[in-house]
DNA sequence: GCGTCCAGGTCTACC
DNA sequence: GGTAGACCTGGACGC
């Protein structure tokens, strides 16, 4: 194996460790955090077959250091990827400030600004997004992680005995509903993840497309609730991952954690909710789920 | 051990 | 546009 070191400089308003706990993506596989050395392991796809494993940490205040491990020598070109890659699950490209500008305005938040906090860790690809938050719908976290594991277990190019990619679309596509249900233990989704899979790898649709900047939020979210198996909820949490905060995307979780911190746990029409976040505009969204997961920060990250 | 309920929803049919 | 019922799975819970 040989190994590349490399070094991504960061904005000084982020904080690695708040980006890697913003949500439970990062115990998804092929995504790792190791809690005792603060290190987040990736598996990255370069070139559409050659793997390579990533292990991230901090190296100072404002740099991250990218331990890469790989079966062959990488090109610079190949390097700029990984860190590209890399850059972009973390939200590094992403300009924060203008939300930080944005809720200054309100004492009650400014701990978001203080803790540095508010980019959410995303997978290196938008199918893998879509396809992961197809498997959090109408289940348990402990399902989600059994699904996403299988499907990388599965069908993801093997880096080594142990460590699988994501899968991809083509990858997917040779499979059947009944391998996805019986040994993929996605049940009633296989066919929803399928349909998609297919339609991603005959380029009926370009999902890559859409982290582009400048697209209309409303026609984004139409879009995304054209793909079957993706409700109000996944799309409003995909549009997130795509850097787009107009809508809650609520679900059981977070509707509870609402009504717990507003209404003593008593439950409220969604309306309600969308009222009370109404007044942050394009922001609303990133807004109610930094109030809805606070607790993560003060106390301990539930993953 | 077994049955029931429900969880970080969505789709379809029907009104 | 609103609502009821069906849908996979697996863990928690009561008996």
């Amino acid at each position: 194996m040989h190994k590349t070191e490399l070094i991504l400089n960061t904005p000084e308003n982020f904080n690695f460790i708040r980006t890697v706990f913003s949500h439970g993506w990062c115990t998804l596989a092929p995504f790792r955090f190791d809690k005792e050395d603060k290190t987040l392991y990736r598996l990255l796809i370069l070139n559409s077959n050659f793997p390579v494993l990533c292990r991230i940490a901090q190296r100072g205040k404002s740099d991250l250091q990218i331990t890469a491990t790989h079966a062959a020598e990488i090109s610079p070109r190949q390097k700029s990827e990984i860190t590209r890659q890399v850059a972009s699950c973390l939200r590094l490209t992403e300009d924060i400030a203008e939300f930080y500008n944005e809720i200054r305005k309100f004492p009650k938040y400014r701990w978001i600004i203080r803790i540095k906090a508010g980019r959410l860790l995303r997978s290196p690809s938008v199918f893998e997004d879509v396809v992961k938050m197809i498997c959090t719908t109408n289940c348990s976290w402990s399902l989600t992680e059994t699904i996403v594991g299988n499907l990388v277990g599965e069908l993801g190019i093997p880096f080594d005995d142990s460590q699988n990619c994501f899968p991809s679309a083509e990858a997917l596509t040779s499979t059947t509903d009944r391998f996805l249900r019986k040994a993929i233990r996605a049940g009633y989704r296989s066919p929803y993840i399928l349909e998609f899979a297919e339609k991603v790898a005959n380029k009926k649709i370009d999902v890559e497309r859409w982290r582009s900047p400048g697209l209309s939020t409303d026609s984004l979210y139409r879009e995304l609730l054209s793909i079957k198996g993706v409700g109000s909820y996944a799309a409003g949490n995909i549009l997130k991952l795509l850097g787009h905060y107009n809508y809650l995307g609520l679900d059981s979780w977070s509707r509870g954690e609402y009504y717990r911190i507003y209404h003593k746990g008593r439950a409220v029409k969604d309306q309600t909710i969308e009222k009370r976040y109404r007044p942050y505009g394009k922001w609303k969204g990133l807004l109610f789920w930094m109030e809805m997961t606070k607790h993560w920060y003060d106390h301990k990250f539930p993953f």
